[in-house]
DNA sequence: ATGTCGTCCGAAAACGTTTTCGTGTTGAAA
DNA sequence: TTTCAACACGAAAACGTTTTCGGACGACAT
């Protein structure tokens, strides 16, 4: 086992500085071209590499950069990361992924774990515990410190920074106007409670569409879920109670579960119910029928947020930065598939 | 903006050495009462926190540990790195998370960049280019250089190392023996090429299974996928030209197109087709009719890696390590849903 | 007055780099 | 022979910690 080697055994072995090492491999010109030679040829048989670690504390910065996402498990969770994956590796950084787990103790632990030096800067989508009590002293802090910081997705006008969002008002708005446009009248909207904030943006759009089109708002169409558990029955009722001609459901789960509900109930989608999703997931894609659904391009919004992020880091370093924070819209889009007419 | 105070800064300011003020706040027995208290009301009054970065130069450790996989959207692999981080999160490590992308190149790229300090450990599952290659001396490296490896599902016997897997071999056996319990005699198996590791045991418990009932194995009913698109029409080609009974897949995707297409020629699941497909992952759970599978329980596998891995780091400090190394089988199950009779 | 001990603190090394500055040795020009 | 620049290299500081060692000082016993 050759455990690896630092410039100063190079140094103790080849008889000269530590200094001259260093510079000899960074191809200084304050060395000699024999030495230079000597070095380097010592350093490759070695296989010697700078430690990150000495770097990164003499350098003032980690090239890392820490998304804090509140569960991997969710597809578009997963695809926000590759989005900023591929934009940090490109730029030389690497991504330290941490899970909130939807909760607020656990986002506060990771922040403050982590703004010790240990990464450059932040991605973040709030945990919905966080959203929830509305308590982000945790983000101001470090903002506060100097580190910089992205939101995406799940915001907030609280902090500010810059953000990567869509405008799920308007997808929402666009999706039920799509229902309408179809002749539908009884359209339920299957959502999250109001504390999550893109359930209620979304619920917003779909209100916006209905008055637009002078439909009046039913409060018995509309179904905000709680728990993620057993949720079924609630669906059931409600497409059982209401006779409801289509759905318009805010993420994919609570689409492919209507679906499976109003089958259950006799009703065929596309043919009885139309059904809307949101997220354009594995879900959408696979199931039968597939959805029709409005995507959200997961790979944009992380490559964004990076991109974003990492310009800050960099212009950092020249001018003071400007503190001009910006706010980007990915656009969304409505693919249309089986489960609508 | 308050930047992070340092060690230097309090000593000054109290007009103390810096290892006073260190002391102070480890709660040396050295320092006298009053000075501890003093310096440990002004720390925590700035709000205090060692760096990180000077810590791990120091200490040569970084309570970080890298995971490698090939793809995060894949559901499997979401669900190793959600295990991996829960474990190591109580254990006070960090998750650095990197994608190969299937890529061999990016594979030794992300280990190189990573494996001059930056973390303690690597948890990696390879990507099929690496397979294919056979070539794994990038991983063969690090692990001479002393840095502990775990690797997980994608394994190869050429690498001494820690290992987790499921036992894919028997996991197909059994799958298929449960498909001719059932009376089906033309079972089809729908599988990758055979250099990723995975897929080849998977096979080899197919074909086990298929002899030890003395069943023909008929080449005609054995379908290598290469390129993971536009592979729907020699799914259907499969069915249609073969009468099956029953199809085995190793993977949801290959499931439930399998489904999809099989229905597309009018024959329905489970009635004239049964369909077991590997993974318990959203597809499988989610799709109509959902699909049995062989669940491959990600979030045990990545604890269960991650506990590997820190135990021989932190083993490591004590004695040496005495290089026995362990391979840890998870068991799986089948979970039986509405695509088998 | 001398020796011993305990208390409290600071200097310095160490981790592995990079970089600035200083210095000794050449060779050539004056 | 002296002077000066160019060249080649080393010493040391810096990043922020922790820890070992030693020193100063007072109290106390002899």
């Amino acid at each position: 086992m050759r455990k690896k080697i630092t410039l100063k055994q190079i140094a103790r072995e080849l008889d000269v500085s530590i200094s001259t090492v260093s510079k000899s491999l960074r191809n200084s010109l304050e060395i000699s071209e024999d030495t230079r030679q000597k070095v380097q040829a010592f350093a490759k048989f070695y296989n010697y590499k700078p430690n990150n670690i000495a770097l990164s504390l003499k350098n003032k910065k980690t090239k890392t950069i820490c998304i804090i996402i509140p569960e991997i498990i969710h597809h578009f969770f997963a695809t926000v990361i590759s989005g900023v994956e591929n934009v940090a590796n490109e730029n030389g950084y690497n991504v330290l992924v941490c899970l909130s787990d939807e909760s607020f103790d656990k986002e506060v632990i990771n922040i403050e774990m982590l703004a010790n030096g240990s990464i450059d800067g932040f991605i973040i989508s709030l945990s919905k515990e966080t959203q929830q009590k509305k308590d982000f002293h945790h983000i101001a802090e470090v903002i506060n410190q100097g580190m910089p910081v992205v939101m995406f997705d799940r915001v907030t006008n609280d902090i500010l920074c810059d953000k990567v969002i869509i405008d799920d008002s308007l997808a929402a708005f666009n999706a039920t106007q799509f229902l309408i446009d179809k002749g539908f009248k009884k359209i339920a909207l299957i959502t999250t409670v109001d504390y999550v904030s893109v359930g209620k943006l979304r619920t917003e759009g779909y209100i916006k569409a209905l008055l637009n089109n002078e439909l009046k708002v039913d409060e018995n169409l509309i179904l905000k879920i709680e728990d993620t558990e057993n949720f079924e029955d609630n669906i059931a009722k409600l497409i059982q109670n209401n006779a409801v001609e289509a759905i318009f459901a805010v993420n994919e789960l609570f689409a492919v579960t209507a679906i499976k509900e109003a089958y259950k109930l006799g009703k065929k989608v596309p043919d009885d119910i139309s059904v809307i999703g949101f997220t354009d997931g594995i879900i959408s894609k696979y199931s039968s029928p597939s959805i029709t659904t409005v995507s959200q391009n997961g790979i944009k919004m992380g490559a964004k947020a990076a991109k974003m992020l990492i310009e800050r880091l960099e212009s950092e370093e020249e001018e003071q930065q400007d503190e001009q924070y910006s706010t980007e819209v990915i656009e969304t889009e409505l693919v249309k598939r089986e489960s609508t007419t």
